[in-house]
RNA sequence: GGUCGGGUGGCCGAGUGGCUAGGCAGAGGUCUGCAAAACCUUUUACAGCGGUUCGAAUCCGCUCCUGACCUCCA
């Protein structure tokens, strides 16, 4: 653990090297989806994108607690804290129990994590099993003195927590700018302040979901949950807190003020949040309709695709760019990164058939895992990473064609750091479920056509060959021996 | 309007002062019965205009364009 990670901080909006409150313990939040519909893929960008620094941190020898939470409840259609509540919304349409919507979007969005290959979290908790927990810090909040209640709704009073505490540090915004832009007509606000929040809300006769609490029956705003279970499960003040871009402003923002009013203490030290996928230069997003679902993406199935794509390229695809930039979306960039992640399982399946010879390798091999590490302690830099191991690749590929030689010692090293990077680090994995059974007849297929064109039988070697490339499978001719993969 | 970003070659996307990532696509070559794969070589760059510097895609200024947030969204 000699390595010195530098982490893009959004409270100082620099880099800065990332020192553990309590090495080697990280404390490691997520902000994870609202389960009333299913993810779509900007979504999950966001949480492949930790997954990569939860599994870098892993690999460094860590010991992360990585809490991500499953917003079930609180999280309301309209601004101003009316409206109806997502699930509730959503049930009424489906004809289902609230808690049907979660459960059903919540097995939909693992399924899809699954089929990315992130890692669960270690703890994935809640709204609705943390309503205790949420009106305790109410309490707390109240009785610091800034929160107040009107009608059975808790505010949160941003001008007075202002007065004395930066409420804007994420956004650097100006409070009196903010109120410019928050300016209200209608005069039923019952809210102290503009910018005041609720944290719990009163329910209306019509609302299903609903606690009791010491001022009503009612829910929870949206952001006190966050602030109740990182506090629970990572302590008062923790590492490292993560999310999209889109939630700095508002939720994080109400999220660090909660906190520091309930603890008197700034909850994170090291705020990440990664940027937008775009479609045409225009964020992903539910509301604008150009979202699209990793099933839709995986079986081609939408307006706006030409083909599917399997959810490793995709994974790839996501990888290649910085988690601070913005990815813009196309067919053809996801087509590049199929080829492109094609290539590189290809020459990883290869690393078993090298043999190694000579006294010196034509890479140095220590250089490049110096260059790999350097890459992704430079805040996560995947797509430096992958620059890096696409020179392995290349590598790789001389040496079993007869034009680069590898040490035994080299090639062990090369295998371990391959191995490290691409299915450890990057999350990747192969596709290709290498069964016996597929295996052997390909063997099979194979022999026969090597026979064919021993005996100069090139019509019949060409029909195999052809025949199979029409059914997706490419047969490589190398000097020595006949291999296969998909295209 | 405010806050924070971005404009890089055909596409995606790294890169913050000199050594000009990477993937995909294009061109030429090697290999091959052919094809593919692989390898080698290679073309089209840093929005524009000024400035600082021996030297700028990279720093500064101005202009243009564009995105996100400020209202639910990762």
């Amino acid at each position: 653990m000699t390595n010195n990670i530098l982490i893009y901080n959004t409270l100082s909006r620099t880099k800065e090297v990332f020192e553990p409150i309590n090495a080697p313990f990280v404390g490691l939040y997520v902000c994870g989806p609202t389960v009333y519909s299913d993810v779509h893929l900007g979504n999950c960008r966001t949480f492949v994108s930790f997954d990569l620094i939860y599994r870098y941190l892993l690999h460094l020898g860590f010991k992360v607690r990585y809490v991500r939470n499953i917003t079930d409840a609180g999280h309301l259609e309209g601004d101003r804290d009316e409206g109806d509540d997502k699930f509730a919304k959503k049930a009424k349409l489906e004809k289902l129990e609230p808690m049907e919507i979660v459960q059903k979007y919540t097995l939909g969005f693992h399924d899809v994590m699954r089929l990315f290959n992130a890692l669960p979290p270690n703890i994935e908790p809640t709204a609705t099993g943390h309503i205790s927990e949420q009106i305790e810090m109410v309490k707390q909040i109240i009785d610091n003195g800034y929160a107040y209640e009107v009608n059975g709704t808790v505010y949160f009073d941003v001008e007075k927590y202002s007065k004395e505490h930066n409420y804007t540090l994420l956004t650097n915004r100006l409070l009196e700018d903010l109120l410019e832009g928050t300016r209200v007509l209608g005069g039923q606000d019952e809210k102290k302040g503009r910018l005041d929040f609720a944290l719990w809300i009163k329910a209306k006769p019509e609302h299903i979901m609903h606690w009791p609490s010491p001022w009503s029956v009612g829910f929870p705003g949206w952001h006190i949950e966050c602030s109740a279970m990182s506090n629970k499960y990572l302590g008062e003040r923790f590492d490292i807190h993560g999310g999209g871009m889109d939630l700095a402003a508002t939720h994080h923002t109400n999220e660090i003020a909660q906190s520091q009013a309930c603890n008197h203490t700034q909850p994170v030290k090291y705020w990440m949040h990664t940027n937008m996928l775009t479609v045409n230069g225009t964020r992903m997003s539910k509301s604008a309709g150009n979202g699209f679902l990793p099933g839709e993406l995986f079986t081609g199935q939408h307006p706006l695709l030409k083909r599917g794509y399997s959810p490793m390229a995709v994974r790839f695809f996501m990888l290649q760019a910085h988690y601070r930039s913005t990815l813009d979306f196309s067919n053809d960039a996801l087509d590049a990164s199929d080829k492109g992640f094609k290539r590189l399982m290809t020459a990883i399946a290869l690393l078993n058939k090298l043999k190694p010879s000579g006294e010196k390798s034509g890479l140095d091999i220590q250089d490049l895992e110096k260059r790999c590490y350097a890459a992704m302690n430079d805040d996560f830099n995947s797509p430096v990473l992958l620059s890096e191991l696409f020179e392995a690749v290349r590598f790789i590929n001389s040496v079993y064609d007869g034009k680069a030689v590898v040490t035994e010692s080299d090639l062990a090293l090369l295998k371990k750091l391959m191995n490290n990077f691409v299915f450890d680090i990057l999350g990747l994995q192969q596709e290709i479920p290498q069964s016996n059974d597929i295996n052997k007849l390909m063997e099979f297929v194979i022999k026969l056509r090597n026979e064919a064109k021993a005996a100069k039988d090139y019509a019949t070697s060409d029909k195999i060959r052809i025949s199979l490339n029409e059914m997706g499978i490419q047969l490589k001719d190398n000097k020595e021996e006949t291999s296969w993969s998909k295209i």
